[in-house]
Order: structure tokens, then C-alpha cells, then sequence
DNA sequence: ACCAAGGTACGATCGCGTTCGTACCTAAGG
DNA sequence: CCTTAGGTACGAACGCGATCGTACCTTGGT
């Protein structure tokens, strides 16, 4: 019993927190890749190509998982990224519209 | 013809600028009752009860006019501001909405 | 002309967030 | 068991942004 989803915060309930969380341009980054994929799948933290320590990343992560962003799924000595669509999609509609606006991919849509 | 509409920025084209304007409580809050109010009016810098000095206020609001989210006009020794509602629109489509959404009266609507 | 009110420019301070170094932990595999 | 890979905890350094003090400018009133 060693697994499990720690981490999950009840809630983005402050925009400001989300506001904050996006101002950084990496975690941006992130949740723009996570919100172009609308499978939903998940990540691992080490496919969104950050350019920077794994203590950083650690930081990172966390602070999208406390504004509510994203859960992150504990595996042991792996992590799971997963975004929140369903709960920031209540909470803030558009939000995530915007943010994959962003992406590269944004305007191509067949 | 001393007075002009001095510091119109082009547009708003970063996201990054944008939520970065908006990580301020101080400049959240501004954008909010600017959000709220459907007929645009405009509005003087000392209306919105900011409490900060006005050195300080004067970088707040030259941070929201960097960021393509209001206009200052320049009356000499006043300024009025303006929220730049059709193109924060054109750009960032529901942005709005979230700020609106965190006003007192954002639910209330009769 | 003078003065008061509102605003800006420049500079300094100060706190917070980003970043990384070191050390430690956990699981998977030889 | 030991090693390796991925991740976290703690702490320090660094930079940037928020804040204000001082000084100066502009307009309107007296």
C-alpha cells in the first residue's frame, strides 16, 4: 500500500493562484501542451522537455498542483501528470481555451 | 495640443504579459470592476481604491497598459482609464468572463 | 503669480519566486 | 545486495517585481 494519489488539492478556488501558476513560462508551457491534448492522457513529467533541474521541475509541478491545475499521480520512484480539464473547465470556463490557443499546433485543426 | 492618448500599446500578443499582469492582486482587482462594468465607462485611477501610493499605482497601471488590457488617457494633470474590451475579446476570448466571474457582484445579475 | 492636486521619473529597499547544490528516499533490475 | 533512475526535502543564491521617498511636471483655481 505504498501508492497512492497524494497531492490532490480540493480545489483551484483562487484565480489568482491559477494567474500566478501560468505567469511562469515553463509551467505555461506545460499546461499548453496538456490542454492541446484533449485525450487527456497521461504524462510523464519528463516529456514536456523543461530546460531545467529535476529539483526545479519538482517546484514546478507542485505549484500547478497546488493552484488546482493537475493531479499528479505518485507511482513511487515515477510520476504521473494528469490534467484537471473537467474541474478547471467548472470552475473557469475558456481557460483552457486559451492556453491552447498558445500551442503551436493551436490554429491546425483539420 | 498638449493633450494626447499617449501609451497605447499595439495589442496584447503575449499571453505570458497577460497573466503575468494578472498574478497582482492589486491589478486583478482593477481588471475585475473594469470587467464587471458592461457600458465601458471611463474611469478614473483613484476609483478603484487601490491601497497603494501613487508611485506605486502609476507602475500597476502601466503593467495592465504593456500587457494591451486598458488605454490611459492623458488630460495633463488627470488620466482616465479604459478597458480595451473589444480587443482583449478578439485576442483572448473569455478572459473576461473569468475576471467578471470574481466580482462581488458576479453572480448578481437581475 | 502662486498654490494645491494629480501624475510621472528616478532610485533604493525589500520580499518573494525561481533556480540549483547537496543529501536522501523509493522502486526496478541485474 | 548493490546500482541506477526518478523524485523529493532542505537550504542558499540570485533576480525580478512591488513598494515607497524624493523630486519634478502639468493643469486649474484663487
Amino acid at each position: 500500500m505504498g501508492m497512492n494519489q497524494a497531492g490532490q488539492e480540493a480545489d483551484a478556488h483562487d484565480l489568482g493562484a491559477v494567474f500566478r501558476a501560468l505567469a511562469d513560462r515553463h509551467r505555461r508551457s506545460v499546461m499548453t501542451e496538456l490542454a492541446a491534448d484533449h485525450g487527456d492522457s497521461e504524462r510523464g513529467c519528463n516529456s514536456f522537455g523543461l530546460s531545467v533541474s529535476k529539483q526545479t521541475q519538482t517546484h514546478h509541478f507542485r505549484v500547478l498542483r497546488e493552484a488546482g491545475l493537475i493531479d499528479e499521480i505518485d507511482y513511487g520512484n515515477r510520476k504521473g501528470i494528469r490534467l484537471r480539464r473537467s474541474d478547471i473547465e467548472r470552475r473557469f470556463p475558456g481557460l483552457l481555451a486559451l492556453l491552447e490557443a498558445e500551442s503551436p499546433a493551436g490554429t491546425a485543426s483539420p
